[in-house]
DNA sequence: TCCATTCTGGCATTGAGTGCTATAAAGTCA
DNA sequence: TGACTTTATAGCACTCAATGCCAGAATGGA
C-alpha cells in the first residue's frame, strides 16, 4: 500500500504539495489540479477515458506531459479529485459522535454527512461516478483509493467493539459499509435518482439490519426517507 | 466491463479455449496455464509482484513474452488462475438452494461451500489471496474480477426480494457480502489461521445480523463456531 | 503430397509512468 | 542592478505492459 496519495511524491517536490509557506517563492505553478481536472474530466466524458491519451489532456491544459505527472501520478487519479480531504471529515464525522449512538448509526449518519454536494457540484461529481463505477480501469483502482476509506471505518469499529482494526470482526464492517456506499453511488450515477442522501441512507439501513429479507419495505425504493434525506 | 474474462480472447484463437474438440488438430500447445501460473507464482513470492516482468516469466516457462498474453490477457490474471470455474459452482450453489432458508444463510452456505479446498491447495491459495490482498496492482485488479462475483449474487438477491438485479437492494447486498468474503480471506491470508472456513462463517454472521455492537459474541475471535466450521 | 488447422515467435507500435537534466520564472539579499 | 536561492516546467531517454500483424512450425486429414 505505497502508493495511495494523490498529491504528487516524487523526487523533486510537486506544486500542490506547497504547504503555504511565508510567501510564494520560486516560479509560479502554470496550472492548478482542478484546471486539469476539469480539462480531463471533459474529455473523458466525451471521448471516454481509455481513448483520452495523456498528451491530449497535456496539450489541452497547455502544460507538458511530464508536467501532467507532477499534478497527478497517474491518469486514473484525476478522476479522484481531492478525495484525501473527503477522508479527514470521514474520521471527523466518526470519532466526534456521542458515544451512546448506535454504531451503525454513526456510520450512516458519517458517510451520509461527508457526501452532501451542492447543486453546482453534482453534476461532475456523477460524471466522475459514473467513470468510476463503468470504466474498467477505474473501478479496478477504486480498490485502492477506497482502502484508505476502509482503515478509517476499521479503526472506528475496532473502538467501538474492542480488538484489532486489523481484525476480522472491523474488517468484515468496514468491507461490507464500503460495498454499501459504493452501490448507493453506483446507482446514483446510473440512473437519474437526484437524491444521492437518500440512496446512502437505504443502503446503510439495509446494511444495519442484516438485509433482512422479511422487511419488505427496506428493500422497495422509495421507502421510508430518513430525515436527514431531505437534503 | 469487458475485460473480466480469463481466457484469452484474440483474434487468432487461444490455446485454453479449445472446448476439446473431436480430435486434436493442428500443432499442439507447448505449455498450460496450470503450468504458467506455478512458475509464475513462484516468481511473485520469491521477487515480488512487480518486480518480476512478463519476460522474466516467458522465459521461466519457456515460451516467447507472446505466446505468454495467448495464455492469460494480463499479467495481472495470472494470480487469479481458474476462477470463472468457481463463478459457476458458486451460481450453482445459490440456485440450488431450498426457497425457505433465509437469504442470508444461503448466502454464507454457498460462499464457505465455494471455498472449501484440499490441504494440498492451501499453501498455493495463500500465497494467491496474499497477493491479491496486498500488491496495489492487484487489490486494484480484483475489483474488476470481483465484479462478476457481484453480479451472480446480486442476481440471487433479486430473485428473493424482487426487483431488478440492478436496483440498491440486491446491488448493495452483493457488494456488502464481496466486502465480508473479501476480509474473511485477507485475515486467513494474512495471520496463520488456519480456519478459512471459519474465517468465512464468522464474517457472514457479522454481516446478516447487521454488525451489531451488543452481540459481542459475534465479534470475539473463536467464538461459537457454525457446525459447517468443521471442514 | 497438399491442405487446413492450430499454436508459436518475432517485430513494430502504442501508451503509461519514471529518472535525469537543463532552463525559465520568481523572490531575496547585497 | 546583479548574484543567489527556490520552485516549476519542458524535453529526452528509458522501462514495461499490452496489442496487432505476419511468417513459420507442428499436427492431423484427404
Amino acid at each position: 500500500m505505497a502508493d495511495v496519495d494523490t498529491g504528487g511524491t516524487e523526487g523533486v517536490g510537486p506544486p500542490a504539495a506547497r504547504p503555504s509557506a511565508d510567501v510564494a517563492r520560486g516560479r509560479r505553478p502554470s496550472t492548478t489540479r482542478e484546471h486539469i481536472a476539469r480539462q480531463a474530466l471533459d474529455l473523458f466524458d466525451h471521448r471516454g477515458f481509455e481513448a483520452t491519451t495523456v498528451d491530449e489532456i497535456a496539450s489541452a491544459v497547455g502544460i507538458s506531459r511530464r508536467t501532467f505527472f507532477r499534478y497527478y501520478d497517474s491518469k486514473r487519479d484525476v478522476v479522484w479529485g481531492e478525495f484525501d480531504a473527503e477522508m479527514v471529515r470521514l474520521r471527523d464525522q466518526l470519532m466526534g459522535a456521542p458515544r451512546d449512538e448506535p454504531m451503525m448509526d454513526v456510520l450512516r449518519r458519517a458517510v451520509v454527512a461527508t457526501n452532501r454536494f451542492g447543486a453546482g457540484e453534482l453534476d461532475e461529481l456523477r460524471i466522475r461516478m459514473g467513470l468510476i463505477s463503468t470504466v474498467p480501469a477505474l473501478v479496478a483502482h477504486s480498490a485502492v483509493r477506497y482502502a484508505e476509506w476502509c482503515d478509517v471505518v476499521a479503526d472506528f469499529v475496532a473502538r467501538r467493539v474492542g480488538g484489532s482494526p486489523e481484525g476480522l470482526g472491523p474488517q468484515t464492517a468496514a468491507r461490507a459499509a464500503l460495498g454499501a456506499a459504493m452501490a448507493a453511488f453506483a446507482c446514483w450515477a446510473r440512473h437519474d435518482s437526484d437524491d444521492l442522501t437518500g440512496e446512502v441512507d437505504r443502503a446503510f439501513r439495509l446494511l444495519a439490519t442484516g438485509f433482512d429479507e422479511n422487511r419488505l419495505e427496506l428493500w422497495v425504493a422509495g421507502g421510508p426517507q430518513s430525515s436527514s434525506s431531505r437534503a
